[in-house]
DNA sequence: TAGATTGTTAATCGATTAACAATC
DNA sequence: TAGATTGTTAATCGATTAACAATC
């Protein structure tokens, strides 16, 4: 089987496509055609096709659509959510904070083992039923729990260097929800920024657009 | 003088390029070649100067580059950062907590004026200096406030409902932090989906390439 | 069979990259 | 003047859209 190329929008896409089909699933359908699919991603029944073709283990059948159960099956292998994955959020702010307490991580998979925050304070009670770690475990941490993932939630002024120890050791990818650029590190480890500023960018964009 | 299309991925990668600018600034540089900022995007020259050329009210000078100051200011101006906003948050939860907290939405010109939640016990205190009001008053403050964007971190079954109410009391943007479809509010309101599931499956695939 | 939907191949569109003349 | 950087025009690249034959 040939490995097609998947774009950065197309994996943007799939996680919208699995909520869709859940919710068509929930609803009782059991097959999809693509103009369904399209008209609620507000795209083309040709998009819907190409985006399935590239992640699909079966085909399509005319005249009917796709299996459902078979195409949630697909994007759930694609996306990794089937796999278990161990992170951990590194500052235990405001934001740190929210995502210690927020259940839908577990729906990608996510397992969210614990926190780390400099402040003494913070590592006196558990949150969301996790421990927050002080800073100099973190290495210890990561090496016996087998850490692949880290959410980054620190101050910007410790954000690079608290990357460079994730690196070293051994986290395999950092979500970058800092303002900070770490690219020099995308080498040696998978980089993803949720940057605020630019989607506020693009959500000011589309005000004076629509006045 | 022409008004130039300016492409989605242009407008997003606008606040990075303040971000650096400002950094340059702070360095105490006053003029800035396109090679310079190409090297600190990752990107090239050419795809700076033509960023650059479409939103910059003065051109740049050959064999010098950009005054840094004039620049900053263009950026600021097109971003709207100059220009306060008024913005409400709905639903005080772990997220919409967090972002009541959060300062760095003024330097977006945003203006966080209060909170809503439909739970009682919110609104009993301020959080950040600000109000929590019960849901009954939005309509009441959007109006006698002016307020024009605002902020949906709430749980997904009362986001479209709510979305609503927020269109026809006269909001003009929502920044959607829920993973709820907003679209067929797309001609009325301004919509700006964050998706954490999309920029997780974009982390994953990088972590799978790597390897 | 007829027709809806599939998958493939070609055309279009838009953004990025390259080439190069203009200029301080 | 020489040369670095600009802005413009052309070429390339990639993604989306359109066209259409295949098929259940």
């Amino acid at each position: 089987m040939e490995k097609k190329i998947i774009s950065t929008k197309q994996i943007a896409r799939y996680p919208i496509y699995l909520k869709h089909l859940k919710d068509l699933k929930a609803e009782g359908l059991e097959i999809v055609p693509s103009p369904i699919i399209a008209e609620l991603m507000n795209s083309s029944e040709e998009q819907v096709r190409k985006d399935f073709q590239a992640i699909s283990t079966s085909p399509g059948k005319p005249r009917y659509g796709r299996n459902i159960d078979d195409l949630i099956n697909d994007l759930e292998v694609f996306l990794g959510y089937n796999k278990l994955k161990k992170a951990l959020i590194i500052g235990v702010g405001h934001l740190g904070g929210a995502y210690m307490n927020y259940r839908g991580f577990a729906s990608f998979g996510l397992n969210i083992v614990c926190g780390f925050d400099s402040n003494i304070e913070k590592t006196k009670e558990k949150i969301n039923d996790k421990f927050v770690y002080p800073m100099d475990l973190l290495e210890k941490v990561i090496k016996e729990e087998k850490i692949e993932i880290a959410i980054l939630t620190v101050p910007k002024d410790y954000a690079l260097d608290i990357s460079k120890r994730l690196v070293n050791a051994g986290i395999k990818g950092i979500w970058n929800f800092t303002s900070v650029d770490l690219d020099e590190l995308k080498e040696k480890v998978a980089i993803e920024n949720v940057n605020l500023a630019s989607s506020f960018a693009l959500l000011s964009h589309k005000i004076n657009s629509l006045k």
